[in-house]
DNA sequence: ACAATAACGAACAAAATTGTGAGTGACTTA
DNA sequence: TAAGTCACTCACAATTTTGTTCGTTATTGT
């Protein structure tokens, strides 16, 4: 759990409050989250799906990372009506959408880079 | 230090395997560094610099930061001719100036929800 | 003469994140 | 009748990240 006043979580809202970019990085930087992100938007709505799609992230860790994007508003548990028992379908909110261009660009940006072995200014 | 063959180790290995998007993150998402890169944008290019508009960061964990995006290739060091002792600034590469407008991007998508109550798909 | 500045490095401690083991309950399929 | 699926939760352990203490070197300001 986090502790309110060690200079670690200070430090944090320190950032927050200079500029929304460290809120928004907190929110997508956890490990597996971005990627749950994408593969949420290509249509891996379900637990089991992504459980498929991510073969090394553990049920436990999963559900973690899900609840957290949910705490964020980037996603939404839905019930699936009449399955028994009740499936939960992911769905990505307004804000969730508008992250998916985003993350698009920053992979690009990582491509575009990956090989170069030059540094260039 | 890392150690090589953690789970967690492997599980960031495999996410890089995955997508780019996933390294990109890593490179740009510690505590303090995107605010570094964005501040070494706006012209404070000098440890000195960076110190003041980051009041709470320490020295120690300003070099590292530093070091770290200079291993990513995102900002290089260049020392300051005729300076005694040798000064030293830090200039975006190529590559860390082509981050700048995602960084900005980011910025404005979590500002856009920071106020938002109202969960909407 | 004494403090302060610039720009760090190494080693260690504190805190946070990530992974693991065990267990849930009502199904369905073999 | 047994094993498997779906969608998790809880507490604890391993790992990683972040912060702290101490020290460096040369030079300028008071």
């Amino acid at each position: 759990m986090r502790k309110k006043n060690s200079t670690n979580a200070v430090n944090e809202q320190f950032l927050f409050q200079v500029c929304e970019l460290n809120s928004a990085l907190a929110m997508i930087s956890g490990r597996w989250k971005s990627q749950i992100v994408y593969s949420i938007s290509q249509g891996n709505n379900r637990f089991h799906l992504l459980k498929k799609e991510l073969p090394h992230i553990s049920e436990q860790v999963l559900g973690r990372q899900l609840k957290e994007l949910e705490k964020h508003a980037i996603i939404i548990k839905k019930e699936i009506p009449g399955t028994v028992p009740i499936g939960i379908e992911y769905i990505l909110t307004g804000k969730g959408k508008d992250l998916v261009p985003i993350l698009k660009t920053l992979c690009d940006w990582g491509k575009s880079y990956a090989e170069a072995r030059k540094i260039t200014i």
